[in-house]
DNA sequence: CGCGACGTTGATTTGCCTCAACGATTGTGG
DNA sequence: CCACAATCGTTGAGGCAAATCAACGTCGCG
């Protein structure tokens, strides 16, 4: 049961009683996912919270000319959603699409509410996800400000090895916010040496 | 009663009853803030989240060449922590610093908690809180990586007129992520239309 | 097999920074 | 409340980090 995967994800924030295991059992919806297939996109409302069994995703929002910027990757253990779109109920700017054959298990906002207001343990669990999430994000900014691209690469390197790993190289430049060529001649420099 | 501000505040999300408010106003510590004085700086944890009554606050970090870097403002209405150091309780890298005198209402960790596990409203409206600022960085993060620097001024100008009124072009700069010389080319490039 | 995504290199351009200088504004201590 | 100091806003010359555009070889996939 891949359910188990979640279930034993929130024993890393405060573990789940048999009654809410069954409860959140209940709730979520497995789906398989193809490589390049979308879970969100442009326009339309996020509907769901998704948790990756496995496989990867990215975020991404496309820019006037044409260009995708990846705001966000996502693979196992991790929650991906335009949170913004699935609170405001107003249509995304971004796409979610998968990088690789993924499987997701997907928490509707009926039931997320649901499960807040009749378990408080998820409201809490919910509220550490997301502030963790946020000093990750606000650290991103920081250095984003303040770091040069060759800085950040090997920060990115650090931080997500696995993820560094199993992504193309011009995913990770768009995550950064560089060009793919301009990757190219850091990975060139750093080399040397 | 500066309290007062504080739990109208909280009308936006939920509104506390009475013994709520009472709670929150026994937990909550007043103080007077001058200009240019700290209320965390960088080495130190992080021990309260900070509401403004008024008044006006950066929160930056310094990098290596000691260049300071504007993260977040907070005014009115505005809770502004280093809500990493908080919760992991090392020593921050970062200040937060008056621009402006101000009044604070100070809530430290234990406190907190205490609201959290007695009352799950609070539980609530502080994850929905935080959800808000999330939503914003992340849209702050896709700006910075997609957009060039006029147009995240232009952008700045629309999302915050009150601060960017108040605020001295070289603060506005350093939240942008540019220097003071730049954001006056950009202004200067702006009124010649 | 053929096509599209990927990684790399080189030449050129550009957005933004650095450093320096100056007047205007603001804050503060006496 | 004034006078001085500090911060602020602006302009210009020159430099650097990163983008753009173009070309080419490789690889994986249908």
């Amino acid at each position: 049961m891949t359910v188990n995967k979640l279930i034993s994800y929130f024993d890393n924030y405060l573990s789940l009683d048999d009654k809410e295991k069954e409860e959140l059992t209940n709730r979520v919806i497995e789906k398989n996912i193809k490589r390049k297939q979308f879970i969100l996109h442009e326009g339309d409302v996020c509907r769901h919270y998704s948790f990756v069994v496995s496989g990867c995703f990215k975020m991404y929002g496309v820019d006037a000319s044409g260009k995708a910027h990846n705001i966000q990757f996502a693979s196992e253990n991790e929650w991906i959603s335009d949170i913004g779109s699935f609170h405001s109920e107003k249509g995304s700017q971004l796409f979610i699409e998968a990088i690789e054959p993924s499987i997701i298990l997907q928490l509707e906002k009926s039931n997320l509410i649901y499960l807040y207001t009749q378990y408080p343990k998820f409201n809490r669990t919910f509220r550490v996800i997301i502030e963790d999430k946020f000093v990750e994000l606000q650290n991103r900014i920081l250095q984003k400000i303040s770091s040069t691209a060759e800085e950040r690469y090997l920060s990115f390197l650090d931080q997500y090895p696995l993820l560094s790993n199993r992504l193309p190289n011009t995913q990770i430049a768009s995550y950064l916010g560089i060009t793919p060529e301009f990757l190219s001649k850091i990975r060139n420099h750093i080399s040397q040496k």
